[in-house]
DNA sequence: CTTGGCACTCGGGAACACAGAGTGCCAAAC
DNA sequence: GTTTGGCACTCTGTGTTCCCGAGTGCCAAG
């Protein structure tokens, strides 16, 4: 039904609308690629892909345009993903390594990102799932008052500042670190909930409360950044794109955390590539967008994800390629670091 | 020359302007606002006006249009910033009360203003040139390498992973952490560079080298943030509007951190409430829009700065009321914490 | 199954006309 | 001197019409 010729039809009209954003027809087909066969046979061809929901017609008398289906099929078995040329490469190694801390890294990577694709890039924050505690402390800023710091072994900080429940010296808080830190050292940040439980016991009445009150700062700092961190860079390369819905609906889009996380998010296997096209898309307010994300990390410890955002009508084989070469290099700095 | 009747007449043309977006005419001013005088007369008034720079028409035969000089003496005479309803002021109040660390005080904020306005809002995150060191600490990452964290009385976190010319041992570490806290604590981050100065000499000839790399770290992290962070959001209502420049070029500049500082922050007077309409403004990229700025911070020591971005044709009492509010919920919370 | 031929269909651009809003100017009125 | 009504003039924007051309679907022949 579906043989190699249609495929490659498809494969054609994907490329040619991609590059010159026109609907195409079957006369320029015939041309710009050497398909061996005559105009009146690829309309054939291309009635029969319209049948099955391939590819579309704006209006009688027009061009094809690829249906989300259309790009479904030539992102599964009809591409394959570009790699980039050695001087990107070299670019991108270049200007990772630059970072001097994981803000750093995060926001070098979007930027890069976007520079690379032309399009929208987000990348969210490692999380801190996976990761274990380096290093607790507590630093006194008034009698009734402490900054409570945490810090991971990905180079994420988390910080608080805890309003005390009545006066404490410094000597206790001292105390208090050095449990907190024996206790917690190394530990995975799931099992933290864990190892701090008994924490209150062994220590003398007194400083109980003092105890409970960081403990729920600390408890609560880690399920609060349950929902991650965000960031997107970009947008500017939006201004020129049409999208099927408004600039507007999918800059909001972009600024929401949570649409955001799901777009990136939702998906059962963090390290694969994959590739959400139009109304794949589980939000409504971006029909016409595609996104093309991937997973980092070192090694088998998937950190978060990266991706790209862009006009349903985008060049797949580069953007793939990109968005996985980026994740490459952004695991190695992290696992180097 | 310029008599008190054109500058209401010209007061008008702003105030229908900006709400119709239509260039307006003698007709409809007569009709919409009681000036007690004939549309003829308007027209000789507007004549005037023109005459002086003040309103330009698009087109022989259409309405008026406000210059940029127009705008400007609208904004310095003929209207006054008009104060937040209460419950703005409430909702302001509990929004930003919410936050829990600097990150999100600047966060919320961001958006708050975004929202408030419905205009890009651009906010600087506290400068670290009029704070002070709380804390500093020394965190052993692994046998060559710590993570050094500077804390400030902002709440301002600065982190870095130094890599250790030699492998040390805790002892070590600790000793210079105590040492570092103790010249340092409460001292501005200005006088840092002083206070240090002599540290390695106060050391065994030993641990001079971990000093003396961990020295150039901190001092490295301190001028490094003299190009301070910035964020920004409520792209998204960019969309609807039309600046005589392309949307493509104000969301460029929109991401270069460069040019938001300089937008923000060219100004001598920091607390001052500053407008800067259209061509006054020092970005050849944004021609067409308009930044209302203020600075924010506790009491005389102005942090930073924070604003709006938005097109030339702006309400603006409503904006600057809104961004001057703002500067002073944020102030306040600050001085809180 | 493929190909050339052919009639048909629309979208989009060019040419054109026209209504309406707004102006500038002038002479009369205040 | 300033204000006002009247009036002719000038545009822009919009709607209409028309036509070209790219592209299609179908059919009959290869």
């Amino acid at each position: 039904m579906v043989d190699d010729r249609k495929l490659a039809v498809l494969r054609a009209i994907v490329e040619d609308y991609v590059s010159t954003n026109e609907p195409v027809g079957s006369k320029a087909l015939a041309d710009r690629h050497n398909l061996g066969v005559s105009p009146a046979t690829i309309r054939n061809d291309m009635a029969v892909l319209e049948e099955q929901g391939y590819i579309a017609q704006p209006h009688t008398s027009a061009g094809r345009v690829p249906t989300d289906k259309g790009y479904r099929l030539f992102v599964d078995r009809l591409s394959q993903v570009k790699p980039l040329s050695s001087a990107e490469r070299k670019a991108i190694e270049s200007f990772l390594a630059g970072a001097v801390d994981i803000d750093d890294v995060v926001m070098r990577t979007v930027r890069l990102l976007a520079q690379l694709t032309r399009q929208v890039a987000v990348v969210q924050y490692p999380t801190l799932t996976h990761s274990t505690v380096r290093h607790v402390e507590l630093v006194p800023l008034s009698e009734r008052r402490l900054m409570f710091v945490l810090i991971t072994n990905t180079g994420r900080v988390e910080q608080r500042v805890v309003e005390l429940p009545n006066v404490v010296d410094e000597q206790r808080v001292a105390h208090l670190r050095a449990m907190l830190n024996a206790s917690l050292d190394g530990c995975g940040l799931t099992s933290v909930p864990d190892k701090v439980a008994d924490l209150p016991e062994r220590l003398p009445p007194e400083d109980r409360p003092l105890a409970a009150t960081i403990l729920s700062v600390l408890l609560e700092s880690l399920v609060d950044r349950h929902d991650e961190k965000i960031v997107f860079a970009g947008a500017a390369n939006l201004a020129g794109a049409d999208f099927t819905v408004g600039l507007r609906d999918v800059l909001e889009a972009l600024e929401e955390q949570v649409v955001l996380m799901r777009l990136l998010g939702e998906t059962s296997d963090l390290s694969a590539l994959t590739v959400r096209i139009g109304s794949e898309n589980p939000y409504t307010g971006l029909q016409g967008t595609s996104i093309v994300a991937a997973g980092y990390g070192s090694g088998d410890k998937q950190l978060a994800r990266l991706g790209v955002l862009g006009p349903t009508r985008m060049d797949y084989p580069v953007t793939m390629g990109a968005v996985r070469a980026v994740a490459r290099y952004v695991s190695q700095i992290l696992a180097a670091s």
